[in-house]
DNA sequence: TTATACATTATAAGCGCTTAAATATTCACT
DNA sequence: AGTGAATATTTAAGCGCTTATAATGTATAA
């Protein structure tokens, strides 16, 4: 593999002259440019990236480490952090945990052997863990996509759950429903807590009792949702609504209670969270509470790159605000 | 951030001696072991992993290419590579092209700087396309993930398209259907194509005329499989079932019948392809052809280590077999 | 003519690691 | 004591780049 001393030797120049020509640092001649770019080309030459990181001290590689990158949403974050990569000129390592703390630790350490500039820590098995990895090491720029509290100072970005759960069911009361239940994520996660606030929240308010034969706990997957579902069905009689923590656990349901001989909205109206491609698509057409991924993505990109570029000591915490979006899974009773 | 010589300095010892302790690569008194391993301590030191590929010409690192990794089929196939290069140490640099050839040259430009061991690629903007790329760089070990064509020597590993097209069809017969319909992929992809043949196979097989009308081209897409739909129900008489060549087109489809008033399975019965995650949960769910995807990134990834460690010359071709799983989106007719 | 400034290119050190070769140490055996 | 073999450790080169510094050439002024 032809090396920068090759392309030098050809074009009868120096090392230091190539490299400027390649990297347009400073002003070289017509005529040597020409030399030099022939003999790039006559080579095939392709700059090692390794060699210039490892002289430069940056790799313009993130790392990113998500719990499962098969769930849609973070399926969906994923995407927009690896689009502003490309038009960035960055890449990213991506890195699943897959709800295995050993497996956070070790890709964490990989990717700080391979010297990443910065880290999108999109994991729930971060939360409440020690990670020491992170005292070991020299402190690398890391931004957190998550609710949860981290242990060490980070820039964070996250949805403004409370707010969102809030929402889902103002607008299930707002729909006559009084008799309202709820399936909520593992309540040891932030952000499955706060939804659920959001719930008691509107209830609240709304001077509605919560009955808790119809809250039930799930892992805000489809399975363990259908699962969840079907123990509150058969405590006897139904809500005529369900704030389901998140549209994976809402289309289990709905199948769920399809299988049941349910008809959704007619029999049950069902809210979900999150706003995934699928949902419209769900029959019927998933009513659930957007939020932006691809921003959350991008946004996570972006103030990465700004902490980075900016050598910011301070630390950001950004909020997206969710929103509610109308289809056709819950019944308006009035 | 410490180097390897001053973990060298403060254990009073060479730095190749450190080297060696922490590759065990050759025997080191214990006396000095324990020396290293408490400067390493002291000095929270991390090896570069950028010095040690540049001097080792490897990285443990492979790039993976892929059209969107959002699409449920491809983000399955993406986690079971991943979590194979967990298991062997390795790192994955995703990369989505999103449709775009300038991206996918350009992606391939960067990885290659970054000097990856090797290369997954699952992207449709490969096939039929000259990849001038490859020419311009060493070879690097490449496995390609699909069905098509692609003008250069490499590993393949892919789906029976036709076994599985011919499977589905001939279901859907078996089940008593005579009026089959078919909403395609793009029929510039190979694999689009091949599910298309097998369809033609089976219908050819059972003396079934394929009627035109009732045979839509789209694009592997929830939304345009909808519009897709849409346009073959304007066309008057319906066909009793159809064979639609991927899971989110047939989630696409099923939702825009059950916005016609159709009723799967009872108006209409619809196959799709692919197994994916969601299939089950869809409403009625799925039945489809399963194929591995978790094997597939599994065996892709496992060829190219193989290719890198046994500095095989050949190219291996791969085939997975596709299977049929039943679920209750088709209607006994017999 | 010589000194000075300016424009352009070359030299060489160093980024943090691995490892072949060189060196030092130990020990068994004449 | 002297020799050689076996064992344990160090020295130093080099992986492929960037860039501070030095060197060279050339035009202008004194």
């Amino acid at each position: 593999m032809a090396t920068i001393k090759d392309v030098a030797k050809h074009a009868q120049v120096s090392t230091s002259t190539v490299s400027h020509v390649l990297n347009k640092t400073r002003y070289v001649s017509e005529e040597i440019t020409e030399k030099v770019k022939a003999a790039v080309e006559l080579l095939n030459y392709t700059p090692s990236a390794l060699a210039r990181s490892l002289k430069l001290k940056n790799t313009r590689t993130f790392g990113m480490l998500v719990t499962t990158s098969i769930n849609p949403f973070f399926a969906e974050v994923v995407k927009g952090v690896e689009r502003r990569c490309y038009e960035q000129g960055y890449n990213l390592l991506l890195c699943n945990t897959e709800g295995d703390f050993e497996r956070l630790r070790f890709n964490i350490d990989m990717l700080l052997q391979k010297r990443v500039d910065g880290l999108l820590l999109m994991s729930d098995e971060l939360v409440n863990q020690n990670i020491d990895i992170f005292e070991r090491h020299e402190p690398v720029p890391t931004v957190v996509m998550d609710n949860g509290d981290t242990g060490f100072p980070t820039d964070k970005i996250q949805d403004n759950a409370y707010k969102g759960g809030y929402i889902a069911t103002q607008y299930l009361i707002e729909s006559g429903h009084t008799k309202i239940g709820c399936i909520r994520g593992p309540i040891d996660k932030p952000t499955a807590k706060k939804r659920y606030a959001g719930f008691e929240k509107a209830m609240y308010e709304a001077k509605l009792s919560i009955n808790l034969d119809w809250v039930e706990t799930s892992n805000f997957e489809c399975e363990d949702a259908a699962t969840a579902f079907k123990k509150l069905f058969q405590k006897g009689e139904l809500p005529t609504a369900i704030f389901v923590c998140n549209d994976m656990m809402a289309m289990g349901v709905i199948n769920a209670a399809n299988s049941l001989g349910l008809s959704i909205p007619d029999d049950l109206s069902i809210i979900g969270y999150d706003d995934i491609k699928i949902a419209r698509y769900m029959t019927p057409s998933l009513t659930t509470i957007h939020q932006s991924k691809f921003n959350l993505g991008r946004q996570a990109f972006d103030t990465l790159l700004d902490k980075i570029q900016t050598k910011r000591e301070s630390d950001l915490e950004i909020q997206l605000e969710p929103t509610l979006v109308e289809r056709n899974s819950v019944k308006k009773l009035l």
